[in-house]
DNA sequence: TATTGTTCTTAAGGTATCTTAATTTTATTG
DNA sequence: CAATAAAATTAAGATACCTTAAGAACAATA
């Protein structure tokens, strides 16, 4: 059934689909799988595409002057990953998309979406409800990086994503929390 | 002519609507007008208005656990201000809003605005391209505040805000870049 | 299993930013 | 306009975090 796939059972969680339109959903989307370490976004490209996380786990991440690597989002199952700068506006990435592990993406081309709102307005409705609970999240982040210490970033990091913290190694934890490695690793030590 | 009101012309930048949808949309909003220092969201208060500035300037802010505040953002005429996430979630808002000039908004009840959204279906795009924009700006402005010093921010800030920059005191600023006034004075000793 | 590459740790010295506190400048109000 | 409040500056000492560098631990691969 059409209902137990991840991607229809994700949407789901916040909008309802008749049995037609999940077929719909499901037919505008493609898997591709990545292996370790494989970049699905260069920075420079044009993004194309959205795109499901149905296993594995991703980062984005931009090089700065220094070509210092500075991570913005980690991803795992059940989260979508994306460039949404260029991919909304159609000109190149800021940031590299890359598979920490192997991982399975289901993607939509950017054209397909854009009919697919026209034709399952509860998709547009979806990303309108997912799209606010991002900004939120990254509000809270964006707040909490700015008054916090790494230390107790560090500590609500471990506590909001145990999940994340087990999969990805330590340096690029740090790199998301925005200290070295180095620091981080001093902070543990407690 | 509907058309020139502020709110209709900000809103056609985005999305067309016929003369009778610009009437529905207008029929929702309300006025309210701030004095300077008059506080329209209290944190712990539960936002139940989309709010649209249509003259002034405001921020939203929160106090820490040492009651220091913390300046989230600014907005001024033609800028959307609320706690978005206590209005999604109807909880208790982690943020104020407050005027800090004399100023008028135009609110809107979710219940209403819930409502618009079936009646006026251009709204719902409109509302999910302006988050969408709203959250790419945030990811940036992110990023920036963990990889750059407080010099870079402070002249990025000038450069993309000079409206806002000669509007407020050099102190929220100062918040809202999360550094201290006294170092924002340092720097700007150059 | 040996080899190589990746990640983590430790430590010393440096820099950016903070804290505190006092003073000056600017804005607000009676 | 005087009085008061709010905002900005200055400076000295403190602290969080960075840089560099080297070695240890761990993981991947031949």
């Amino acid at each position: 059934m059409l209902t137990e796939h991840p991607l229809i059972r994700h949407i789901e969680e916040v909008v309802q689909l008749s049995s037609l339109e999940r077929k719909l959903v499901l037919d505008a989307f493609h898997p591709r799988t990545l292996k370790k370490r494989e970049i699905l976004l260069f920075q420079g490209d044009t993004s194309t595409h959205m795109r499901f996380i149905a296993e594995g786990c991703l980062r984005s991440y931009y090089l700065d002057d220094d070509a210092k690597e500075h991570i913005l989002q980690f991803g795992i199952e059940g989260w979508w990953v994306n460039d949404l700068y260029s991919y909304l506006t159609q000109t190149p990435a800021r940031y590299f998309i890359q598979a920490i592990e192997a991982s399975k993406v289901l993607q939509v081309h950017r054209d397909t979406l854009e009919d697919l709102f026209h034709q399952v307005p509860a998709m547009e409705r979806f990303f309108r409800i997912k799209i606010q609970s991002a900004y939120v999240a990254l509000q809270e982040r964006t707040t909490k990086s700015m008054s916090e210490s790494a230390e107790q970033r560090y500590f609500e990091f471990r506590e909001k994503y145990r999940a994340i913290e087990q999969r990805v190694p330590q340096y690029m934890i740090a790199s998301y929390l925005g200290i070295t490695p180095e620091h981080l690793s001093t902070i543990r030590q407690k």
